[in-house]
DNA sequence: ACCTGAACACCGTTCAAGT
DNA sequence: ACCTGAACACCGTTCAAGT
């Protein structure tokens, strides 16, 4: 008599037993599904059916807990995020300066863009709840901390200001890069598979006025010398180690605002 | 909350005239109104419907020169961009340092970010083609205009590719914070229309056990001393200004990895 | 050669109705 | 109180058929 809280409810069509899983459901059961659902496939997949499939109910359930897609959408950014608004870990301490602190709370929303990648897009793009917020800092709790961290220790309003802007461009430019780079290399969860077509009749004729840019990114190096020496080092790259000096730099150049 | 049905972009006549418009269609064609509907609508509501109508035919046409919705995409972002690769303004000229040309660069890409705030975060966000290749310096020519200029000008390989993932997350930082907040007071194309319900009877409780998020930003900030206080200076900002001096700044933290 | 009608397999969302 | 069946207005996409 064991409650086998295991996750493969996957493509559960229970419509035998009871499913009483776990009590009634709740908004942030539904959120939290949705961001691991994001994780293990992609936010193209996510389907309001889907989602409720994955939850044992009807789409049409989740909309007592959520208001619709944009809802959920909204919830998910929110919830990857609300880590950093709770991590003592991630408070000011009195001990130790801004720039530790601006060290640990880029970390933290460095590890959020790396557990959550599918995710992360989503923390960039979609349109903060104030028009002052910017991403990927986008609650108020957090830039409240963030602004009298820097006061406290000496910056000025404007300098408080200016580095939060440049602190959150610094962040969004660097995790969506590498995020990017991380999805071209995890890439196969968008298509679900293409059946091995016998191809090579060659009649694969060009469409005539179309033009179809497959770059066989090998071919068409051809044409680019630079891009073909140097297309290892180009592929190559520390992302940690890149994030660790340019972070280092800003914080540099944060300073010299301070005098 | 309000239905969202009935967006009335009624058929779109030209001037007048009868639907076939324009002669046969042309993947160009579709690719530029697809730009120009997401510059005046949003991405949501392109669909290869509305966008069929728009050109005067059934949507199912449109596959004939474009590969799906996936594909159009990409060629839109394709399409944004490739202005950079054939501006003759833009081209490493023999007089100047690699400082001015990643000066015009930055200008260039900028100019197109806030020519197409809608279409920029797809510019930010969609898998490169090549793994090496990062936002939003995304076609071969362009990168490979990008190294050979700074190599020519005394950069080793290595800090020519790092130059180059320095300058991409440059950019994206900073121009994807400018069309999100761009976005922020240019708001109303999201939703297309609330019908004005009857209602404006105050009757909203507040659902009971959901604690749904409805941030006043006047309200809640009473709990924020700092950003109550700052709320003024963190809502203006000349991005203009601040993209230069970041820019500047940029480049003169390259310069140093030269000697 | 180019376009469309009809059809298919999905979507998000609402609401009256079930339990 | 919580969930669902049925329905509606859309989607993207395919393909045989029209011109």
């Amino acid at each position: 008599m064991i409650a086998i809280d295991d996750t493969r409810l996957s493509v559960v069509r229970s419509h035998g037993g009871p499913s009483t899983a776990r009590g009634p459901l709740d908004r942030q059961r539904i959120i939290g599904e949705a961001v691991t659902f994001v994780d293990e496939h992609s936010l193209q997949e996510l389907t309001m059916r889907r989602l409720g499939q994955r939850l044992g109910v009807e789409a049409m359930s989740l909309y007592r807990y959520v208001d619709g897609r944009e809802d959920l959408l909204d919830a998910m950014v929110q919830q990857t995020l609300v880590g950093l608004d709770v991590d003592p870990h991630l408070r000011l301490l009195p001990t130790d300066g801004w720039q530790a602190y601006l060290q640990r709370l880029a970390h933290g929303v460095r590890d959020i863009a790396l557990a959550h990648p599918k995710v992360f897009p989503l923390v960039a793009t979609r349109h903060p709840d104030a028009p002052w917020l910017r991403p990927p800092l986008r609650s108020l709790t957090l830039v409240e901390a963030f602004l009298e961290a820097l006061i406290e220790r000496g910056f000025s309003d404007d300098a408080a200001v200016a580095a939060y802007r440049a602190f959150s461009s610094f962040l969004l430019g660097h995790l969506l890069l590498e995020v990017s780079a991380l999805g071209a290399a995890t890439a196969p969860a968008e298509e679900p598979l293409a059946e091995p077509t016998s191809e090579d009749d060659g009649n694969d004729v060009e469409e005539a006025g179309t033009e179809r840019g497959r770059n066989g990114s090998d071919e068409r190096l051809a044409e680019f010398p630079q891009l073909r020496r140097l297309e290892e080092r180009l592929s190559q790259d520390d992302a940690q180690a890149e994030f660790e000096m340019s972070l280092e730099s800003l914080l540099q150049r944060l300073e010299l605002t301070l005098s």
